[in-house]
DNA sequence: AAAGATTTTGCAACTATGTTGCTTTTTGTT
DNA sequence: AACAAAAAGCAACATAGTTGCAAAATCTTT
């Protein structure tokens, strides 16, 4: 079930360190998306803030994971599926966050619905967010 | 055009005094969402930063203003329409963060679209954000 | 397997952002 | 005009995020 951490190094050619690999496994293990705090807090304070911002900023980068923008405004990370590469991000899920237990979820069978927007406006990505009861919490 | 600044502030039971003025002033006098940064900024570096915080948490308070979630994490604020009451918000338009002037739109006469979610999950609160090239920028 | 080059980490310092308590000033009310 | 209530301003603090640099770990090459 859990993939190999270092094989995702690996593949996406990042050298092989104990922060990614403890960063990456937490993303792994769990369902949800992670914010910097959240990382910082279960990783059992190992290891140093600006490496937590570096690393994530590194899989951002690599596709490994991709940002959610939340209403309360904090930056929450998820893992992105196996379509995205290197700098060309494919998340056109649906997010959803659990009003209770606080949870992101990355609803991928749950795709962005089609706009029409008014007339001069292109838009080139949406993003949807939506809020209420998980299906744990309910 | 421009409705009375005044008359908005007694409305909704606020005392006038000259920061409010000023800020809802700013919002009215132009078409965007404006962020806590522009603010201060546009204001000419002429009240405190703690009270541009505590003005727009009254506005955000008595529904004369709602926030905006953005990709780039940065709270921003826009005029509500008439039918928001205190502490109550029904903002249900999509919003539009255009990439070259990075102005955010809001597009009240786009709804947002219903969404078909997992068994399960219930949703209280839907947040679309288009990005791309607005009707200016083209 | 060791040496050297390259990355990554951790530290310190700094900037930006947001909050809280308290005093002074302003506003609304009588 | 006088008083009570609310808001503004100030200082201090808290949190989030960034940058430069030296030390440590990783990768590569032999």
């Amino acid at each position: 079930m859990v993939k190999d951490v270092k094989e995702i190094l690996k593949n996406n050619s990042l050298s092989i360190t104990g922060s990614r690999e403890k960063i990456l496994g937490l993303f792994l293990e769990q369902p949800g998306a992670l914010a910097h705090g959240d990382i910082e807090k279960r990783a059992g304070e190992k290891f140093d803030r600006v490496t937590v911002y570096r690393t994530l900023q590194t899989f951002v980068e690599k596709g490994i994971i991709h940002t959610i923008p939340t209403a309360d405004n904090s930056i929450r990370y998820a893992l992105c599926k196996d379509d995205c590469k290197e700098g060309h991000h494919h998340d056109h899920h649906v997010h959803f966050v659990c009003t209770k237990c606080s949870i992101t979820y990355c609803l991928d069978d749950v795709v962005t619905p089609e706009l029409k927007l008014p007339k001069g406006y292109t838009s080139s990505h949406i993003e949807v967010v939506a809020e209420g009861i998980c299906k744990n919490c309910k």
